[in-house]
DNA sequence: ATAAAATGCTACAAAAAGGTAGTAATTATG
DNA sequence: CATAATTACTACCTTTTTGTAGCATTTTAT
């Protein structure tokens, strides 16, 4: 597994808001339109309130909305912030982190691999998102 | 989370394996080297004999050895094996998998990070792995 | 033969991840 | 003010992953 599936629904949840236009977005509009287990996502969106990647508004007519400018979010960012920075840094063999002093055989090839991936995660934003995805859709 | 814990053990044990010269090894031998929970382990190593990376033979005096040659095992083989081949064909943007003719707006830039990762995981054996480490030691 | 050193197997326990339910608090609107 | 719409919080349930325990079976050494 790639990704926990909390943090696919996450990276959903941010781009599907970052691709429209709407001023606001309560959770049983994205419940309805992204098929994510009602109550579960209520606590992924508080979650992802307090890690300031949206701002809530409660009462009537409140919901959720970006807390940044979308080119200031990026998949990078998300992804560690829902698993874990470290998460990204696994040695490959299955010592408990990459050691910088003690590398395992793995260690070059591996990390070289991860972090083109790791570049290309933090490179995209959402502002990037919405654009691609304006454009594919014009 | 990138991989999980199981296929890390997984790799650990088999790289364990492949960069000594012992013509036997015991389930109690890897544990004791790796550290890996006893019980745990022995299920991994009947795991991994029956997905044919490596044979075992029963009684005293028995253990594990490689079924195949070293050059033959890479590790997308052994990652595709424990966490299912799916696992690295995941859409980021949590679509249930990437879909050929309906790709999300982060497809592309994904797919290719990823299929290079990919590369890197199936280019590299055993054999290659070994030959570094003794290299690195040498 | 018998004991020792191995793997194979099955059942269960604990922890983590994913999911459900319901109540309290907050806010806009008639 | 009353009501409806909405988030916040807490407690619990289910499934998956990880870990533990023990007995059965196989093989070799003595
Ligand atoms: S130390 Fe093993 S991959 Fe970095
Ligand atoms: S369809 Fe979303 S990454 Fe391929």
């Amino acid at each position: 597994m790639i990704l926990g599936k909390t943090t696919e629904y996450a990276l959903s949840v941010l781009a599907y808001m970052a691709t429209r236009s709407q001023d606001m977005y309560p959770a049983e509009l994205l419940h309805r339109e992204l098929k994510i287990p009602r109550h579960y996502l209520r606590r992924l969106l508080t979650d992802l309130s307090k890690k300031g990647f949206i701002a809530s508004s409660r009462g009537r007519n409140g919901g959720f909305v970006f807390a940044r400018e979308l080119s200031m979010i990026n998949f990078a960012q998300v992804i560690d912030a829902m698993e874990g920075e470290e998460a990204m840094n696994i040695c490959l063999l299955g010592f408990t982190a990459c050691i910088v002093d003690k590398p395992c055989a793995m260690h070059d090839l591996w990390s070289d691999a991860r972090s083109k991936m790791a570049e290309t995660l933090k490179n995209t934003s959402l502002a990037d998102l919405r654009e691609k995805y304006l454009n594919d859709k014009g």
